[in-house]
DNA sequence: CTATACCAGTGGACTAGACCACTAGACAGT
DNA sequence: ACTGTCTAGTGGTCTAGTCCACTGGTATAG
């Protein structure tokens, strides 16, 4: 099956056309349409869909970035194997992190509170005197096993109407995308070793002053804005943290 | 002082006029001609430069990756403010890591010798039966204090010159790119908490079973072959790893 | 004084071409 | 059986434009 074909793209929507060709063949590479080592030509690709070349490339531009595609000149744009481990370190949430790694992801809720933060914790949500944000404390669990202890605070502005049930229920990333439209943008993580204290110990049901991946992260909105601040504690037997690393 | 002045473009050089360009303005921006907040316009660019537009935006384009530049939609393009924190994770030797973080790195080669690997390692390095490595383990300090213990391996293939002596003077990675003019592609890490050994407490002084953070990188030359397989043990007390994450 | 309408400038998206270096296979000549 | 040469196809680079939405200032009408 060649690259395109059945794609429908919508030359007067909003979203750019390299964008829906990108999604488009996103989803055939996903879904296994287009098997590993299947060649993609740009100008194929833009003969069949009718746009320019330029475009096309645009579109392969961001799948070539994620690893989904490589291109060797002179030869072709080709379908990457699939790679298992995960490369490009992306935003995820524990629950997708859990799904790409092949477990299944649960959690307990240990608390859940509205409050006004000390200084030292609204400044790391960069809040003003007398706002108020939530505290959510979640253990998480991967294939019903603990793996983490996660401490997310939230400015209650950006998500007011936040109940227990609902973080208790589903991705907590899914439902300030979906209910509330913060379109997440990047963040910074910090990752140190450190040794588990014994309440940290007792949850995750190891030995006092075993090492633990302490991981924290500020998730900025695409307009900048901080939406949370993330404080997890990992096991440090069962988690490892993978990157991918550029050279210029 | 407008951007791109005094820029000088060789049209028939074999590097790309984006990538010259791109260059010029990085170093523009590092050595302060231009200021933060400073604004580059495209189109102004590309007539001081005499290029096309799109071509322009191509040397833009890499930068704002980097984060040397942002845009506003209908405002313009701008020099960012100096960010203090490594932000988009790269690849860096240690000497480099630590410049960067202010802190001036020294190393104590513990050992250095070349050897027929194990399968083991031999698979790490994806060598062929019979392949000879480099073995090298160094304590890497940071301001005269031990920070952590590198322990790396190279195929003898690639620096089949390379000497102790070589690598106590230098970095590692500027020998492999200027002496065998090996180009460093991109690497992938894996990150763990650990505890330290005796012997890796007593290198790094530090009590016996403290925290470590365990880093496990590979790095893989531009066309994909592996050029080095390092373990590295830091300190957990003093070293951190900072990540930037983006959203699809 | 305050809206508002306009306008010049910006980046975003897109087109329809061009020439180049490189690859791999076919083909012909030794 | 080998060895070049030709050629079609590929991605890389580049041009010179177009139209659009958005921004911020300025002039103008109420």
């Amino acid at each position: 099956m060649a690259a395109g074909n059945s794609v429908r793209l919508d030359k007067s929507s909003f979203t750019p056309l390299y964008h829906q060709i990108e999604q488009a063949l996103r989803g055939q590479i996903e879904g296994g349409e287009l098997a590993p080592g299947q060649a993609i030509s740009e100008r194929e690709l833009s003969e069949k869909l009718k746009v320019s070349r330029m475009t096309a490339r645009q579109a392969l531009h961001a799948l070539r970035e994620e690893g989904l595609i490589y291109t060797e000149r002179g030869r072709g744009t080709f379908v990457a194997e699939q790679k298992m481990t995960v490369h490009t370190r992306q935003l995820l949430g524990f629950t997708e992190d859990m799904r790409r790694r092949g477990l299944v992801a649960a959690s307990k809720i240990l608390s859940f509170r509205r409050f006004q933060p000390e200084p030292s914790a609204a400044e790391k949500l960069r809040l003003e005197e007398g706002e108020e944000a939530f505290e959510i404390v979640r253990l998480r669990l991967a294939d019903h096993v603990p793996m983490a202890i996660e401490t997310c605070l939230l400015p209650v502005e950006r998500c007011p109407e936040l109940k227990r049930a609902d973080v208790e229920r589903g991705s907590l990333y899914q439902i300030l995308e979906q209910s509330y439209g913060v379109r997440l943008g990047h963040a910074d993580e910090v990752l140190e070793a450190a040794c588990a204290t014994t309440e940290e110990a007792r949850l995750l049901s190891i030995k006092p002053r075993s090492p633990v991946l302490v991981v924290t992260r500020t998730v900025f909105a695409t307009d900048d804005s901080i939406i949370e601040a993330v404080r997890s504690v990992y096991r440090g037997d069962r988690y490892q943290a993978t990157i991918q690393l550029k050279r210029r």
